[in-house]
RNA sequence: CCAGACGGUUGGAUGACCGCGCGCAGCACACCGAAAGGGGCUGUGGGAGGAAAGUCCGGGCUCCACGGGAAUACGGUGCCGGGUAACCCCCGGCGAGGGCGACCUUAGGGAAAGUGCCACAGAAAGAAAACCGCCUGCGUUUCGACGUAGGUAAGGGUGAAAGGGUGCGGUAAGAGCGCACCGCUCCAAGGGUAACUGCGGAGGCAAGGUAAACCCCACCGGGAGCAAGACCGAGUAGGGACGAUCAGCGGUUCGGCCGCAGGCGCAUUCCCGCGCUAUCGUCCGGGUAGGUCGCGUGAGGCGUUCGGCAACGAACGUCCCAGAUGAAUGGUCAUCCAUCGCUUCGGCGAGGACAGAACCCGGCUUACAGACCGUCUGGCUUU
RNA sequence: GCCCCUGUAGUUAAAUGGUAUAACACUUGAUUUGUAAUCAUGGAUUGCGGGUUCGAUUCCUGCCGGGGGCA
């Protein structure tokens, strides 16, 4: 919820990203936490299940040792989550991330995420 | 070949890698939690539907209520026979209606038990009825007709519906008044388990429609639902028991033991009455969050044989086949299979119907790209 | 998951089985120099599809949409 009250954000066809640098005194500074949010404008429960898992697989697939670490990131499903070919959904990804300016070019291992 | 009717099957296939939740086996940690309980890793097994949907019927199961029976009320069902655990379901038949036909539709008991309603129009909407018209008698007459007493349902007009239809005879005019045919009602041989059918006979025809209007008759029905319910069980606030301490006044057998006063509640004001009264500690019980169970061997699936026109039943063999709970089935790739578009006929590109279990079964209804199989009807062509 | 309620003009509501009614809003016209007010005027497949009936908003039935409740 704090991340998704915060201002950073970015949206592409396929998702919107919100992000929020954790304060230092918080537990697992160093850890990335990624948590999904699929309304119901996307569709039934079936649908709504299957856009959270796509963009599950893709952060999956983007996320581990290039993303700074101490961020909560927050992926919102929208109406094209479902039928955006998956290829394209990662550069939507990406994209994002760049925008936020929370891509790391350093050396940091996956500490690991909860999402 | 064209057009059509009915029934059934299926609901993309194979493989690879990475994931998700569940079962089983093994291993390890003592990680989360006060507890109940939950969790990690590895291997392995299986993981949505014909409608899982709508929640419209019928059951199982659970809790609640209930001594038995009957009646009433309310709700439902409603041709006959069969199937089934049961049904507003299914099968077979009957009647009625529709279609050239295959076939389809059908809440289809009772209208001589009673009540109500049938708007508008129309004279009249039900044991009825004479508006126009037609005919007869009498009276008047300006010879056109008018008045009056009757007869008449053939014609006109109204309506969804006007108390059989057509024709001939008959008559003052008419009329089932008579006759023929058709229809209808009643009796009824024979057939059928029955619904029903009906050889034959009788009757001049009565009894309009509506019961998905009230109702009558027959039969059936207790209520709620897995968020049912059972067990384990924090914290906080109530409840109970025990112990300790304190009080505005007085008493005291020195015990929070008794009385008074005060406060609060019994809707409000006064009087009376009733009930409760502070703090701390320990224990007990109910119960909330939370957790576990309920939860999948079942009216079960598949196959064969037998009985039955069929629905279905029986016997034998064989199989174990989802179980989430902030809620698991996904992502990517390759080859093929349908489909669509472009095509220089080599290919290229797009792209997969309806839809997603939540206690479980039997049905119904609704949604659905296509593909396949079978039976039958009508028409055309050829032999 | 389960159980209820509801659907009529643009909006809010009526209507014994018998021409779908009213208020406000809207359209068009009249009145006015113009506006308001006033007068006239038009607008509904009764959520959709079947059935019963001569006739359905009403009765029966199947879908669709909206709202509410149950731990």
């Amino acid at each position: 919820m704090a991340a998704a009250g915060g201002k950073r954000k970015w949206a592409t066809p396929g998702m919107v990203v919100q992000v929020r640098t954790r304060r230092p005194g918080e537990d697992g500074a160093s850890m990335v936490r990624v948590g999904f949010t699929t309304s119901r404008k996307i569709g039934n429960a079936v649908q709504r299940n299957r856009a959270r898992r796509r963009l599950r697989a893709c952060v999956d697939d983007v996320l581990p040792g290039r993303v700074k670490p101490g961020l909560d990131i927050v992926v919102i499903g929208r109406l094209g989550t479902r039928d955006r070919p998956f290829s394209a959904l990662k550069d939507d990804f990406v994209q994002c991330l760049k925008k936020l300016d929370a891509l790391d070019n350093g050396e940091h291992g996956t500490q690991g995420f909860t999402s």
